[in-house]
DNA sequence: CGGTAAGGTGTACGCTGTACACCGGTCAAG
DNA sequence: CTTGACCGGTGTACAGCGTACACCTTACCG
């Protein structure tokens, strides 16, 4: 045991093996080819070995988020709080779209992890350190929502197939959705007269990014409080 | 066949009997009991008699959305854009409230379903209506996100468990987290002596639209368009 | 009256997560 | 030096999932 048809030692399971392999996989495999099974075999190990390491498949979810977490850059100090905010949540966005899986495991999961605390508590901390109270940070970290994360919830972000084929269905139906069409097209590039590749998510994000702590600061500065809102 | 032991006919399956029992059943038993096999049962069919009338389980889900978004009120007239949209987000919030596992479904969906699409389409065509121009009411949907369906993307809405020993937990924590636990407590209720119930997110969801819908708002009075952005 | 199609049935397959018993190796205590 | 406990990897097994495929009954239409 422990050693391989050649002899030679077998490196160890560790839960910080399993994690990184985990990660690794859904990288090239996609998570839906992620399988206790699968990892397993990735690891040249029987698939029960994986739960001397970890307790069963939602805590090695939780255990991938914490790595993806783990990349996200420290903080910038010497900034402001709206770009230290901004910079840290393009940074989580990094991290995220690096792992295309990633946004749909952190959405999965029920309870927080630590990592996911660790990082909370530190964009809470650079909304307090800029001097918005506690009851407006509450407020602004629900008004981000899973934007903390730096992914939109995109409506229908799925494979979708060819983009090419789906435009072309669309612009079909054009009579009877003209308004997603036009809205489709618009933005999309200077000239409108291709649907071509969609919009630039990016651009997107950052619009509503920045719309949101242009409203944050606003409020901020009048001195808003939740008090006579409710 | 088609007899039942007592001799009375058996209603037949129909596609929206399968979707409308999917949902109560879902409504009743949460999504994770909703299996073909367990919905076959409470139709008192044979789990393959589903696939004569729905593809596949995707389709079901798909199904089941567009029998939630048909819930959703059809347009208010006669109001400003600014309120109309307010109206029916809030309206689709009602909607997918009544349904506690509608969120996590419609997120799940890769393609649009055609009453997603209806949908959408009316509400940019409010937006539109309103004056806003193409290019904003795309950056306007995208800035919207899933909050267009009536849910912020909660970070951890998960059952969660006691929400009691969750805050006890949390205080215990306070050293490590303590700026969590100052905001968990922040905005909660007007005496901040308990942790309690945890915060009201009907509040939340409102405070977050009505900071983008200012923002929408202030960006078409002012003429702005996304060209020299980017 | 007979053929066709629609709809419900039964069986079976491959996949999933994981419970549980087992067992070899390492290491500490007697 | 032996013994016993524990840690970590193994093997088998089970229940549940979605669903492919062949079948059979019933309703209807020419």
């Amino acid at each position: 045991m422990a050693q391989q048809a050649d002899g030679t030692r077998r490196t160890p399971l560790t839960r910080d093996r399993v994690l990184h392999t985990a990660v690794a996989l859904a990288d090239r495999a996609g998570i839906g080819s992620l399988s206790m099974r699968s990892l397993a075999q990735e690891l040249d190990v029987v698939p029960m070995a994986l739960y001397k390491h970890v307790a069963n498949k939602e805590q090695l979810l939780d255990g991938m988020v914490d790595v993806i977490v783990g990349e996200i850059d420290p903080p910038a100090d010497g900034a402001d709080w709206r770009s230290a905010v901004r910079g840290r949540v393009l940074s989580a966005r990094r991290a995220l779209l690096r792992h295309p899986w990633a946004s749909q495991v952190v959405e999965s999961r029920t309870a927080p992890t630590p990592g996911t605390l660790d990082y909370l508590e530190s964009v809470i901390g650079m909304f307090r350190a800029g001097g918005l109270s506690a009851d407006l940070t509450h407020h602004a970290m629900h008004a981000l929502g899973s934007r903390v994360w730096g992914f939109t919830q995109e409506l229908f972000h799925g494979p979708g197939g060819d983009p090419q084929a789906q435009a072309a269905a669309l612009r079909e139906a054009a009579d009877r959705y003209p308004r997603i069409v036009e809205i489709a097209t618009a933005g999309a590039h200077d000239d409108g007269s291709v649907v071509g590749r969609g919009c630039d998510d990016q651009f997107e994000f950052e619009f509503a990014l920045d719309l949101l702590l242009d409203g944050f600061e606003r409020l901020h500065r009048q001195g808003w409080t939740s008090a006579g809102h409710r």
